[in-house]
DNA sequence: TAACCTAGTTACCTCAAGGTGCCTAATTGA
DNA sequence: TCAATTAGGCACCTTGAGGTAACTAGGTTA
């Protein structure tokens, strides 16, 4: 089996893992990286793309997968401003794991849903 | 590269992965799971292995994992109660890929704390 | 007799995530 | 001249996650 051995009892101060769900578990992170593993894209380009996803949240998201080195920013000097968005290789990289999560995912969630209506 | 196609952009009403991460994304459910693949578990036995885990979210995230198919509980007729919880078939398997995501994220952890301090 | 252990339940509080709406400054097209 | 587009910033509000503390019931122990 499997041996997972890394969870932070002491309230998950420096645990890897609690650091990278704590990035990309919230509601809008890994729809962002997802689509900008398509292509690098522009700010309101996301935002149209996602559709409902809040322009303030939108900025605050992209600030924080920047800052913790997700996806890169870069600004041109034009005006209408410029800014587009793109992943960075840990960016691009950390999409194989969450690709085997999300396969997961599928294979089991007709199972979920049956659950979650056997018990409601 | 992996192809990513899955997640919804309707909402996420009935996208597998955002059904997963919902919850597994929670502050205690991941480690709950870890905690219940090393043996069947009590309540009062999590409660204390955990530590800093309150008891009304420890209830509630139990009943939760239980409700979608991840864990079991059996509760034995005996006074003091006895309550055991283990982890059902599909409870273990998805450890597999968040087993991936977690040795991702040690991997990248040192590189992920200094672009974070980079631009502190 | 009084306190303890079990597995919860309930009322109350706090904080952060996320939403809405309104503002900007330079430039372009009608 | 007026409206639209760009990438945000800011004030305000609601909701849910999670914490604390106190309570329960039956049986065991001191």
């Amino acid at each position: 089996m499997h041996k997972v051995t890394v969870l932070d009892k002491k309230g998950a101060l420096d645990c890897p893992i609690r650091d990278v769900i704590n990035r990309i578990g919230d509601k809008w992170s890994l729809l962002i990286l997802v689509v900008l593993s398509e292509q690098p894209t522009r700010f309101n380009e996301l935002k149209r793309t996602i559709g409902d996803i809040s322009q303030k949240v939108l900025t605050k998201v992209l600030k924080e997968l920047e800052q913790e080195g997700y996806i890169t920013r870069t600004a041109f000097d034009e005006s209408p401003p410029k800014v587009v968005y793109d992943l960075t290789e840990m960016g691009l990289s950390v999409l194989t794991p969450v690709g085997q999560l999300i396969d997961w995912a599928e294979k089991n969630h007709a199972l979920i849903k049956e659950h979650r209506n056997k018990t409601d």
